[in-house]
DNA sequence: GCACGGCTTGGAACGTCGTTCCAAGCCGGC
DNA sequence: GCCGGCTTGGAACGACGTTCCAAGCCGTGC
């Protein structure tokens, strides 16, 4: 270990390489996983180095969640506009449900461009519904927060389980844990805790968006 | 600083004393407000001591998440199960509007408590309704989802702030950003930017929650 | 009245994190 | 060919969660 060797890396250090490089440790190892000494590590240089491409941590994670819901909010190409909205709707959860630790980022700070292109997106459709002007704020952000909520719970949920093909495992033991509670207490949870254990997320997540759609036609009357 | 003093505190360190420092150190500096250092210090104790009633940090903020929760879903008390789950989704809203560390506990951590009665009450409300039996675990998880996720927007978007009051002029500032986007790609964002900066936070949370209600009346046919 | 032993305390220490600092190397322009 | 700004990356700082353990307190059995 005698003298320095700087010589220039072969791929410069920049900025899209490393957020690259968060993403791939981001989706490897979850949020723990993206560290500075880890990225350092894996771009063979330290941490100084990397942050003279990027501000802090929080940069680089919103950064990442930016280039992963980019290809979420494309066109909307679908003639019928509650179509639009669900595949909308749809793009945002799979994505998040592929990189759960964007769910976790998108719904810490407020105002990041993803966000603010998702809600466009939805309001534009409830322009093209005919929703009334004085309704449409309101009709695109609750689609636009239930939306965010929903993939985000339903990113955690699927963050528990250990990366085998247990799920029905799990929320098997969760519909037993209803299953002890007062049933004088808890007579719903009783009652829907032998659906719990077959249910499809994805359908659900539809449905939902469905009702607040239903809700949205009945607007104006 | 001669011998120790292990003289028995005149209030002994118990499970629900950390639990209610550690609320007040979260509603005063924020989630990072929360450390076993300062719980020490505010205790008069050390580490090593709180660790023996609380198994670690996560099962601390889970705790303190279903303290602040719990008076959020008493009793539904009220005639019409509309104005029941009105009132749920407010008691939820305000409850983590007022310590917003809860509302990411709640959408981190699957199968808490809280969780669970929140979805109850929402289920025996739709029950009430007159949801058809196979409809109800997805209008009951739908307007769970909502208002967990849109009370957590709203509070994150709160706490970007600085607790004064320039509320208005944090709004007015993403409006004027959204002016500056390009308005044949944002033509909705350009058509609300107005009402952003007056809009009422609650009033439009609940506004969503009858979005879906409506959808849910729609149900039967 | 006194020793014993488990319950509880709290300070010290470990490893890791985000971030800062800075000496050193590289390279384009004079 | 040297100079000065652009980059690099290793060392170091302070704070964190957590673990460890010596010490003190107190109920129990004699």
């Amino acid at each position: 270990m005698a003298g320095r060797t700087t010589e220039r890396r072969e791929q410069a250090l920049s900025r899209e390489r490393i957020v690259a490089a968060a993403i791939t440790l981001l989706d490897a190892d979850g949020e723990d996983g993206l560290t500075f000494r880890a990225l350092s590590a894996r771009l063979a240089t330290g941490p100084g180095a990397i942050y003279w491409h990027v501000a802090n941590k929080n940069e680089l994670l919103v950064a990442a969640t930016e280039a992963v819901l980019a290809g979420a909010t494309g066109r909307p190409d679908a003639a019928d506009p509650a179509q639009a909205v669900r595949a909308v709707a749809l793009a945002v959860f799979d994505a998040v449900d592929e990189h759960p630790w964007a769910g976790a980022q998108l719904s810490r700070a407020p105002a990041q461009p993803a966000m603010r292109r998702i809600l466009e997106r939805l309001g534009q459709q409830t322009l093209a519904l005919g929703v009334p002007a004085a309704d449409r704020f309101t009709s695109a952000s609750a689609l636009l927060n239930y939306i965010i909520g929903s993939s985000r719970q339903n990113a955690a949920n699927a963050r528990t389980q250990p990366p085998g093909g247990d799920r029905t495992a799990i929320l098997a033991a969760e519909a037993a844990a209803w299953r002890t509670l007062d049933p004088d207490e808890y007579p719903f949870l009783h009652e829907i805790a032998d659906q719990l254990p077959r249910h499809d997320d994805r359908a659900q997540f539809l449905a939902g968006v469905d009702l607040i759609l239903a809700g949205i036609a009945r607007l104006p009357g």
